[in-house]
DNA sequence: GTTTTTGCAAACCATTTGCAGGGTC
DNA sequence: GACCCTGCAAATGGTTTGCAAAAAC
């Protein structure tokens, strides 16, 4: 554990969201001591690595990150605010089963992105 | 439908699994009329417009297209030969209006995508 | 004290854009 | 005949790599 990473480790630690690596290079020049461009990605992948950091696609097809605790692997993403949240696998595990049995494929790996807009987002009901 | 595109779709066709832009730039470029790398890309933004071709980023990073029918907006892709099938939304609806009620979240757009092996991949039964 | 990491900047890959000619309708 | 599409190549954007110095163990 060095210095730039744990600068970088508390620059996503603050963030609510999802956050592309462009943004968290911009922050590390900003910080006290500046990161480089390059640490940011090789920590990005080691902490994908170890399942700190997800990557996720966003629909407009830019990179994004969010971090998360090693173990969830899926994520509802607001369109809005880009506040993101981990869900469980709940009825997925079934879902893969089924799609597994259907297909004869072996499923090893699944990902699944939920976009929308988060609670806060939400237009109000009519109460 | 001009020809360059109809070499394009013919060479999406023939592609039995994911191929990747990069791929079918160097196909195009084999191609009888040569195809431009502009016109490879262009098209393929506009078949994905038109949903017969959907856009997936791999385990890799990489991105990847296969060939759909409109109307789909999942696959299973296979890790060993790139092959894919489309599945359907059959449970998926249900976990997704599960994680709606959860999170609270108004989900208006998901992305599944289940990586594996295919039955031909597969590593054969011990009969 | 050695090994790994950092930092800067250029390399690198993939993708997009501009402008003039050809094809389609 | 008009308009959109094409093609080439350079611009662009994002990400990775190389090498020397510094930090960690």
């Amino acid at each position: 554990m060095t210095e730039p990473r744990r600068a970088l480790a508390a620059l996503i630690a603050k963030q609510d969201g999802h956050f592309t690596a462009a943004e968290l290079v911009t922050a590390a020049q900003a910080a006290r001591p500046a990161v480089g461009r390059a640490t940011v990605f090789r920590t990005l992948d080691l902490l994908e690595g170890i399942g700190a950091v997800e990557r996720l696609d966003l629909p407009s097809g830019e990179h994004a990150y969010v971090g998360c605790e090693p173990a969830h692997h899926h994520h509802v993403v607001c369109s809005n605010c880009g506040r993101t949240d981990e869900i469980d696998d709940a009825g997925l595990r079934a879902v893969v089963a089924d799609v597994a049995e259907r297909t004869g494929y072996r499923v090893d790996e699944h990902r699944l992105e939920l976009f929308g807009l988060c609670p806060a987002c939400r237009p109000t009901g009519p109460g």
